[in-house]
DNA sequence: CCCTAAACTGGAATCATTCCAGTTGTGTGA
DNA sequence: TCACACAACTGGAATGATTCCAGTTTAGGG
């Protein structure tokens, strides 16, 4: 680690950035999803037990809610998986999905920005966001 | 309704032709969500027992697995809600869901026909299938 | 440095789905 | 036409992710 840079935003800045207190717990959880992208509750649950020793179940949950409202954190929810969070937010990316280990990866959207956000016949919903998940095999399990 | 047409498929010829045995809950599954698009395992299990009585709840899931291997169903998982079943099956169509009451739409491909099937970097994946999920307010909801 | 709302604890509950072991029923081969 | 093998179904218990709840601790503004 040595946290060299010291000009680089901090998970402390990044809290109260958003207006939220800062706790032992949310430090901890966010650098566990910076150190392991994609990581599930439970991995983040013993990654912060790791640093902090006795965290509640509900405290991770509690967390991941309140960075992920605020926009610190993204769920992905992949089907017949359990929810997974991520530190880039605010971008339109999307995700591969292995169908074996279950392994995502991050895919850029490259047609144009948005590509399919504007189906022709949309029933009269009022669309905010499209979401693209692709699957297949991960460079492991295709072998 | 008033089933005139005696030439279109039947749910018996559907499940011999994917070498089904026919049964009572399966027709009753097929026609279930054939009534109601987008069915949940819950709706159909009401609407296989209101046609038959007494019918399991691991008769319905096993029932709505068969059937989807079979692809006679496909099913669709939406993040945060239990997953669904439709009829419509080998077209590549998306959805529309309501974020407010969880109202399911379809949604045809239109950009050519398999808009974001190719990211540029797949990370070594290979991809079989791209799903695309919008999400936004149903015209009830939106109002 | 004190107090209040926000955050956390720990245990029970929920919901969709699956597991399991025993019973029933479809449809094929004799 | 019928028996029998295996697929399908029964019913009850178990699972896994997540949430609910009521009481306790703690961050940070006044």
């Amino acid at each position: 680690m040595t946290s060299t840079a010291p000009a680089a935003t901090t998970p402390e800045d990044l809290l109260r950035g958003v207006g939220l207190r800062v706790t032992a717990a949310r430090i901890a959880a966010l650098r566990a999803v910076g150190d392991q992208q994609h990581a599930t509750a439970d991995d983040v649950l013993s990654s912060v037990r790791d640093e902090l020793g006795t965290v509640s179940v509900q405290a991770v949950y509690d967390v991941l809610h309140a960075l992920t409202d605020a926009h610190l954190l993204r769920r992905i929810e992949p089907a017949g998986h359990p929810a997974r969070y991520e530190r880039r937010t605010g971008d339109n990316h999307h995700h591969v999905v292995c169908r074996v280990c279950g392994t995502i990866g991050d895919v850029d959207c490259t047609v144009g920005h948005a590509p399919c956000l504007t189906p022709n016949d949309d029933h009269g919903f009022v669309i905010e966001t499209a979401e693209v998940t692709y699957w297949g095999l991960c460079p492991g399990c295709s072998a």
